[in-house]
DNA sequence: CCAATCTCAGTTAGACTGAGATCC
DNA sequence: CGGATCTCAGTCGAACTGAGATTG
């Protein structure tokens, strides 16, 4: 028995060839790091991917219901009131009731947000480029454009 | 005000395109797509996908043990416990200690593994059709190509 | 009465941590 | 003793369901 060799498996990184081309399971392993990636940058300014996301959608898409932020961010009816909640407390946003329309809160992003969106902005930036490392820029662009060809097709309804 | 567009934001699909281009988003969204589509086949035949792993891992690169097969898999040590119980319940896998360290289960398909396992990967053909329906086959092969490299780049202590 | 909106409580599946028992 | 393995209990964030209150 070598002695380097006490109680390795034969072939430790024998993943099936069938297992390692699933695009399931290479979007979902790729789901996680840019997760990991992501939460750990936006960590240090004491943010969430559910914070920026909203914040980016309420700068760049202007003010918006609290039912047409869930929309566009994709983060579910009931976990936005949580996400709004925080950027309340934080003075980054605005909740006030629609006066055309009392069940509505129009949520605006206030100055104080967008200071600390465009620190958000650069974390995400750092984050998609570690993320990315591997990528030349051809083929950034090229794995975009096929994501959005999926993503499109399974979000039509 | 239109009587057709009661109601209706200004602009219902405004997703912002900062968000709508961000690889860790797409990738997200891209996993839950996946995620779904790949249950819903295989609960067709009682299984999931931690399931479908296990099996295939045992068929394409033999007999292990439950390290192995977490290290090759992607399933988490804590969570292969109650996978093999469930396969092993169901006469797909056999688990014997191993003779020559008995700290250790060597993990082996059974016949009955092999027959459910042919199911399962015809189950996940048409998993992956769908969800890849609106690329084409170069496209595809592309994507699995980023994927990789991806996936690679990260995995890599 | 029905539908939309916001809110809250609770559920689910997935990934993880920590610790105990056993064995090398 | 240290270290690896299997097992179990419990934690954590993400996505979701269902229902209540309010309003159109």
């Amino acid at each position: 028995m070598p002695e380097h060799d006490h109680h390795a498996p034969i072939n430790p990184a024998a993943v099936p060839a069938r297992l390692r081309s699933l695009t399931s399971r290479l979007l979902g392993r790729g789901a996680l790091h840019a997760e990991r990636i992501s939460n750990a940058h936006l960590a240090t300014a004491g943010a969430t991917r559910w914070h920026y996301s909203a914040l980016v959608t309420l700068r760049d898409s202007g003010p918006a219901s609290q039912a047409a932020l869930s929309e566009r961010t994709g983060i579910h009816r009931s976990d936005m009131v949580a996400v709004l909640g925080g950027l309340a407390d934080a003075r980054y946003v605005e909740r006030t009731p629609d006066p055309a329309d009392r069940r509505r809160n129009i949520v605006t992003i206030t100055p104080a947000g967008r200071d600390h969106l465009s620190t958000l902005d650069r974390l995400v930036d750092e984050s998609q480029e570690e993320l990315l490392a591997p990528l030349t820029s051809a083929e950034r662009a090229e794995l975009v454009r096929l994501l959005q060809q999926l993503d499109d097709h399974h979000s039509a309804r």
